[in-house]
Formats: structure tokens, sequence, C-alpha cells
RNA sequence: GCCGGUGUGUUGGAAUUGGUAGACGAGGCGGACUCAAAAUCCGUUGUUAGCGAUAACGUGUGGGUUCGAGUCCCACCACCGGCACCA
């Protein structure tokens, strides 16, 4: 009998499908489980190595909670709208239509050759009609809340390609394409109102099973600080809107600047007397490539232009303040205007200097005519600062925020990082969105009654010149009728981008193929929200918070019962992969070479830095096509198989943390299965536990579970490694092995059920081993009844004991004084203390007897 | 700069959260089987000294707390990830 693992796999799979053996039943009395990986996008390249790490994850999370009696709902999908389908169908005249259903064929053909447990007839496609349909409808439902607006606001541009870029093709300020510089391009867009559910996205996280990086991530990206809005007076009459952190040190204030595109800047045009040269900086700075700007950032060094003519009163002290513009206050954070405060913050401290601005100090302790002074607690004392003189930050800020909002010159206020979710692609490969410009309404959705609003075929998939969607040269489709007033209209032509499909996903799983609803009532109510979703760490910024956002506002609207989506999140860290020009990884024979060429390893190891640059001196990587490390999942099913690609994928390290691959190692795992395998002809036929086995079977599945449900994977594995090592020592029973079989069955599914059949547990249970119970360890069976005791004298361990377990701490001294090795130690000293650990450890505390006297 | 993480044998990584460091793999070495090789099975494998029992050293560096520290505290170094002129 061998282990023929190709014929096998593609058995099981077919049966597997063909029975659907993991459809999810709505409405099912058992407890439901709904696991969650994320969808991919079906990339022309295929399945990457990186992918069966998560989905081999849930997919054992998941086997087990079918085994332990759970109505599991684990989906998969494809999330199939974007850009390199789109690219693609630009540089082969395709219609992306057709490549995206190639590409989900040749994805869904490598997902089941892995073997993993989906219910494959509930797979969705953000690209079908009858899905976006409703990725449309939730549009519309955003837009009635009034939480989408049409803004004009800066795109990028490209300005060799002449298109729109998204951010994710802005690489350090350059195309990621050809290279050139990007520009800001003003342009109208569809905006979504995310800052205004800022407050509940942090708020909410407290109730969830997140771990701790993603909530923190999260938090910072959103980005809340709390502080006061403050207004001071100008000499133009308008008065200047701030916002600050510190309004403790408004007395510090000797100067104003402005964002270059703030308002007041043209509204003041004829007070500044040297507006040329203020108007030539604020084109400067609207010309300047996202490049340029953090270049800049990077040199600290700050330009600006001094508003002559026009000067601000500080309220604190009435003093007259001069006006800048200065491109380091952002237009886009708080008012766009920024008072000031030179000693205690060291941008502020660089700009005035370059500007000879006064730096006064107004809290205690530092130099201010070296640096700004920045504590990072709230101890500081205030100084020259007039009725909070002698106060503590931690007292002033408060005291300040009383004074102002008394005199009316400010409130206290709160502030995010977040902005609003730019939501309108110049693409063609996305959701078209549903609304009609009409010249006598303005902007009109359309009725739900005329969605979906289907995407038209075009000629050619290339943006305009103008950084139009293609679907802006479709005017047969664009002109239309308004469906407010009747006459003659158009339609909106930007599309949405692809993480519009991917914020609700996870909802029409539950019920993918209604017509009627998003997800039907009963099946909403079943389900409720997904309890265990796994993801990478990239997703955790924009994914996740853009779902969550859009999951509150369908809470808002009554069609989920839940304000989250997700119960639990946990992360998988990368799969790295061996850098081929790394001078540790080349063999014996090459570096030798190397060596013996440049007289020695440094100056070998600076050549090859030289050659490949700096990433030479990091022997792991990410996998790369450029670098030739990348590693193909069906190589390695077609050497190994997919049970133990699934097995070593999940042992080769932390699963939270990056992990190299390491292709000698995998064979370790195929190993470990025909160690299993060859036990079938190994084993007696008593379906009794060997009795030397037995601990070691309860334990062992006791760990499998707890690790299972910890995600520690690689624990899991080597546990069962060592119970197969001592199956071969102490030999098996069929009984022995039955119970293997069902603690593997999660990892290399295949596998199991071919043996569970073979060895006829199929026919006498009625099951395959994926159906059977999970199963149940007994306490009893793992007690020992002697334990060895670590003896320790004065912290170094010197020997170990044999004591009966639960033995009071009298006998476990008794017994580490009596061993051999420990009378050696005593000999001439004197036990002062000893430290017993139950079952686990003695710790002698011995003194020479004649130092004992000298301490008496 | 800010936030988060990591640092353990030749190597991927374990360590019940303060209690026998190096589980389980990879690689190496030795043996069995074989005409031979592969596969398989059985040993062995942190470093140094010693024939040996054994001893000393050993978790990035330097201090500290403790009967006892990979684990806790302080300072530092290196690397990885995220954010970054966010007022």
């Amino acid at each position: 009998m061998n282990y023929e693992f190709a014929a096998i796999e593609k058995k099981w799979q077919k049966k597997w499908l063909e029975q659907k053996t993991y459809a999810a039943v709505t409405g099912d009395p058992r407890p439901k489980f709904y696991g969650l990986v994320e969808f991919p996008y079906p990339s022309g390249a295929g399945l990457h190595v990186g992918h069966p790490r998560p989905y081999t994850a849930m997919d054992i999370v998941c086997r087990k909670k079918r085994m332990q009696g759970y109505n599991v709902l684990f989906p998969i999908g494809f999330d199939a709208f974007g850009l390199p389908t789109e690219n693609y169908a630009i540089k082969n005249h395709i219609h992306p239509r057709i490549v995206t259903e190639q590409n989900i064929k040749h994805f869904t053909e490598q997902l089941q050759m892995l073997g993993f447990s989906f219910d494959w007839d509930r797979v969705v496609d953000t690209t079908d009609p009858s899905y976006y349909k409703w990725t449309q409808w939730i549009f519309l439902q955003l837009y009635k809340k009034g939480l989408a607006y049409k803004a004009t606001m800066p795109v990028n541009w490209c300005t060799s390609c002449k298109c729109v870029l998204a951010n994710e093709e802005v690489v350090e300020g350059v195309c990621e394409r050809c290279g050139a510089p990007v520009v800001r391009k003003e342009k109208s867009q569809w905006m979504l109102k995310i800052t205004e559910y800022a407050q509940r996205l942090i708020d909410d996280l407290d109730d969830l099973d997140y771990i701790e990086r993603v909530k923190i991530q999260q938090k910072n990206w959103i980005g809340r600080s709390t502080g006061a809005q403050l207004r001071f007076q100008s000499s133009a009459g308008d008065a200047i809107e701030v916002f600050t952190t510190r309004p403790d040190t408004l007395f510090g204030c000797t100067y104003m600047v402005l964002s270059p595109e703030h308002a007041f800047v043209k509204k003041w045009e004829p007070l500044i007397k040297n507006y040329a040269e203020v108007q030539a900086y604020v084109d400067a700075a609207a010309r300047k490539s996202d490049f340029e700007r953090t270049e800049l950032a990077a040199n600290k060094e700050k330009t600006g232009v001094r508003l002559d003519g026009v000067v601000a009163i500080n309220p604190a002290n009435g003093e007259e303040v001069p006006i800048f513009i200065s491109d380091y206050v952002l237009a886009t954070y708080g008012t766009g205007a920024v008072m000031g405060v030179p000693g205690h913050d060291q941008r502020d401290w660089d700009f005035a200097t370059k500007f000879g601005l006064p730096i006064i100090e107004v809290v205690k302790g530092g130099d201010v005519t070296k640096e700004a002074f920045i504590l990072k607690d709230d101890t500081g004392i205030m100084v020259n600062s007039g009725f909070i003189n002698g106060m503590t930050v931690k007292q002033a800020i408060p005291a300040m925020i009383d004074w102002v909002e008394q005199q009316n010159i400010g409130v206290k206020t709160v502030n995010y990082k977040l902005r609003d979710w730019v939501f309108s692609r110049q693409r063609y490969w996305g959701e078209p969105i549903p609304m009609v410009n009409c010249p006598k309404c303005g902007w009109v959705p359309l009725p739900e009654s005329e969605l979906p609003l289907l995407l038209p075929d075009v000629e050619n998939y290339e943006p305009t010149d103008n950084g139009e969607s293609p679907l802006a040269k479709m005017t047969g489709w664009v002109n239309t009728t308004c469906p407010h007033c009747g006459g003659p209209a158009q339609r909106e032509t930007d599309t949405m981008p692809q993480w519009a499909g991917s914020s609700w996903y996870f909802l029409r799983y539950m019920d993918p193929h209604n017509d009627e609803e998003l997800v039907g009532r009963d099946a909403i109510k079943y389900w409720h929200q997904v309890d265990w979703y796994n993801g990478g760490m990239e997703h955790t910024t924009l994914h996740l918070l853009y779902s969550r956002f859009w999951h509150k506002v369908l809470f808002d609207i009554g069609v989920v019962p839940t304000a989250e989506p997700y119960q639990k999140r946990t992360s998988h860290g990368m799969i790295l992969g061996l850098n081929p020009h790394s001078f540790v990884n080349l063999s014996e024979q090459e570096q030798a070479e190397l060596v013996k060429k440049y007289g020695s390893e440094d100056s070998a190891k600076r050549h090859l830095v030289e050659q490949f640059g700096e990433m030479a001196d990091h022997p792991i990587v990410k996998m790369s096509k450029s670098l030739g490390n990348v590693v193909n999942p069906d190589d390695v099913v077609q050497e190994f198989g997919a049970d133990t690609l699934r097995v070593y994928i999940m042992f080769l390290g932390d699963f939270e943390k990056a992990a190299p691959w390491q292709t000698s190692a995998v064979k370790g795992c195929k190993r470990f299965l025909d160690r299993v395998w060859n036990l079938a002809e190994r084993c007696s036929d008593s379906m009794e536990h060997t009795p030397a086995n037995e601990m070691s079977i309860h334990k062992t599945i006791k760990k499998v579970a707890e690790d299972i449900d910890a995600m520690k994977f690689n624990t899991a594995i080597a546990a069962m490694m060592s119970l197969v090592n001592d199956y071969y020592a102490n030999g098996c029973t069929k009984g022995d092995l039955h119970t293997l079989l069902l603690l593997l069955s999660p990892f290399a599914p295949h596998m199991v059920e071919e043996l569970w059949e073979q060895l006829g547990f199929a026919a006498r249970e009625g099951k395959m081993a994926c159906e059977m119970a999970w199963p149940v360890f007994d306490e009893n069976k793992m007690v020992e009844h002697e334990k060895e005791i670590a003896v320790q004298v004065n912290g170094k361990l010197r020997s170990t004991v044999k004591v009966p377990a639960d033995c009071d701490d009298e006998t476990v001294i008794a017994a580490a004084c009596a061993d051999e090795k420990v009378q050696k130690q005593m000999q001439g000293m004197t036990l002062v203390k000893s430290i017993v650990v139950k079952n686990k450890l003695v710790n002698l505390i011995l003194k020479p007897e004649k130092q004992l006297h000298l301490d008496k």
C-alpha cells in the first residue's frame, strides 16, 4: 500500500465536491460558526504561496469546528474588479470580463487542489451584475443618508501617462509604471463621509476580539486628538480659526501660518502688499509633486512668505503677530491654519529661526534658544503666561480652555487624521456609480428598480487624455434622462474603487443568490456576523476600516442586526523568500569562489551589495519575480502533495509572524505524513489504546485542540509528530491510529480520509473522518503518578529526582537531599532554606558552615 | 521623529507566562538494511575543557530585582512593519 498522494487527493476532492460535504445550512439547529478569509483578487499569475497560509489556517479552524458539532459557514469568492485586469485588457485588447472569467477558473482549480473546505455553492464574484447590483444599492443608501457627496479634490496625475492614478499606483511620489513625477490635479469626485463615523470606529473596537496590534493601528490611522479651536482676530476683519492640542502655550504664540490653499489668502488680495510674491508661492506649492513635498519634509527646511499688510492679534496678551503662508501647514487637517509656538514645537521653532521671529519660553525647563522644548508628560510648569503662570501643563490646558470659552474666542474640540473616502475612480473595470447629473435637478440617484446599472462594453479601456473614465466616450450610455424631471441628463462616468465590493462581501455569502435583498432577513438573523476573520495586516487600515464603516451604516438603516461585522480578527505573517544574492544563501562553493576572487569574506559581501543593491545584505526578503525566489504552490503540490504543503505551511513558524519559505524543510513534513501512512501496516488490530501511548494520546488531544484555537498550528503539528514518534517507539494499535487520524484530519484531510477508509473505519463508523466528532481527552488518563523533579542547589540545576506526584514538600526535600549529586554539593554546607514548586522543582539554598558562624 | 514588533544552536523555530533553555523539524555525524544507491529504521548532535563521571559558559549588549530571569525593571544596540510637516 503506497501513499499515492496525487490520486488520493483527487479522489477525495471529487467526492467532497459531489457530496457537498462542506455545505453550510442556513437555519440549522446546530450552533453556527462563520469563519472568513479575505477573498483573493484573481490575478493572471495565479495563486501565490502567500495565499495558502491564511486559507489553510482558517480551514483547519473550520474543519475542527465542524467536528465539534458546529454548522460552519466557510465561504470563498473573488474580488475581481481592479487595475491589473484592466491594464492587461488595455495591453492585449481583451475584454476584462473574459480575463476575469479565465482567472477565476484557474484560481478555483488551484483552491480546490489544496483541499479547502469551502462551500462552493456560495461563491461570490464582485464583478457579477447580480452582486454589484447590491454594491450600487448600498451607494444609494449612503447618498440618501447624506454620506455620499461630490467634492473637488486633488487627484494623482501622472505627467507622462497623462492619466489619473490610484494612490496605490503612486510609489514615493512617482508613477509606479513609468517613473514620471506625479502631481496633484483638482477633480470633482464622489466622497464618502467616513469621518462622521470616526468616533464610533474607535469606540466600538473595545468590545471586539481583535488582536491588539490591529486595534492600535486602526486607532493611529483614525488619529484622534483633543484640543481647542481658537479664534484670532486679524486686521483684515476675518477671524482666523486654528486647531491646537496645546492651548496652554497660547501666550507663546508669536506668529500664525495659513496653508497656501487657505481661502483667506485670495480673499485678502487687496490688503496684501506683496501679493505677487504670495501668489508665486501658492502656485509653486500647487505645482509641487508629492515627491518634492516629502523630500522637503525630510529635510525640515521650512519655506514661506509673510502676508505683508495683514496681522493677527494673540487673544491671550493682545499682541500683534505676523501672518505667513507655508506649505508645512496642511490644508486638509484641522482648519488649515496654525498658531506658531516656536518655543515648544520643533517645526515652529525651525520656521521661526529661519524667519527671525521671537521665541518665547512658556513651559519651564528647556533652552528655547537652542531647540523647541517638548516634554513627553504634562508636568512642565507654565511661565510668561499671565494667569496660568505656575500651573502644570496638565492644569493649564483645562484652565485655558475654560478661559477661551468664557471669552467666547474658542471651544474645546476633537480632530481626526482620518479623511473622507475618495470614492471615484476614472477607470473602466469597476462598479458604475448609479448617479445621474441633470442640468435642472443636479445630481439625482438612479431609482433602486433600475439596478444593476450595467457596465457597458467599450472599445478602448484606456483612460482619456483629460483624465475621464473610458465610459465618458460611450455617449449612448452617458446620455440618459433625469429620473426626477425626465429631461436630458448625463450619467456619472467614474466607477467605484476596488474597496467597494469587498466592503460588504461577507454579508452576501450568507445568502448569495437572493435577488430581492442584499441579504435575506432569515439568513442575516441566523448567521448574524462573522465570528472569526483572518487576514493580512496590510488590510488593517483600508479594507477593515471601510467595511466596518459600511456595516455601521447598514446597521443604522436596519439592514443588519450588529454594529460590527467581525467579532474576531486575527492576522497572519507574510511568507518570505531567501535572497539568492545574499552571501549566506550562496552555496559553500560559490562563497569560496567569491572569497578567493575578492580576497576576504567582507569584500565579497561588499561586492554583492554593489552589484545587487543594499538588499543583498538581507538574507530573507519578500518574494519577488525579479529575485526569482517566488515559490509556486502548484509545483509543491506536484512534488509533495497538497497535504504536505498544508502541513508544512502551518509548521514553518509562528502563524502571526513573517516566516521564510525553505524548500529543503518541506520534506520533513512529507516524511511525517509518510510515517503516519506507514503506521497502517505496523499497527495491531486492537481498538484499545496501547497502554504506553495512553497518556501521550490524551495530552496530544488537549494540546492540538488548544493550539488550533490559539492559532499555534506549528506546535500542534509538533505535538502530533511526537505522538507518531511514540507510536514507533511503543508500537501502536488501530485504536491509537483512530485517534491520531481524527486529530490530523483538519491538517491533512486527503490522506486521513484515505487511511480512514482503508483501515475500515469509514465502514465501521459510517462516516468520513471529517464528519466524526472531535476526540475528547480524559484528564484522569493524563495524570502521572511519578514526577521528575528538578533539583537546584543555589539556583543551579544539579540533578533530578523522581517522587510521587503531588507529594508534600518534606518528601521532595528529603528525596533531593538523598540524591548522590546533591550530597556532594552539600559537603561542608548547611541547608538554610528550600523552595519547592509542586511537581516541578526544588531549590536548596546552601551556605558554607563557617560563614554561617560568622553571620551569627 | 511617533506607534507597534523582533533579537534563542549550523538552520526554521519551541519553552506551560518567573521554575530542568533548545520541544518538533531541517542539516551534520554514526549505525542497521542493501551488491550499491535511494528510501526506511535506530542512535547522536549548544560551546569549551576532559578518556570519563563531570565542570564552566550559554537566549543582541550593559546593569538591576529575585532562592531562581529567554521571560520582569532600567539604559543601550541592531533589524522588521506601519504612520509621518497631523499643529
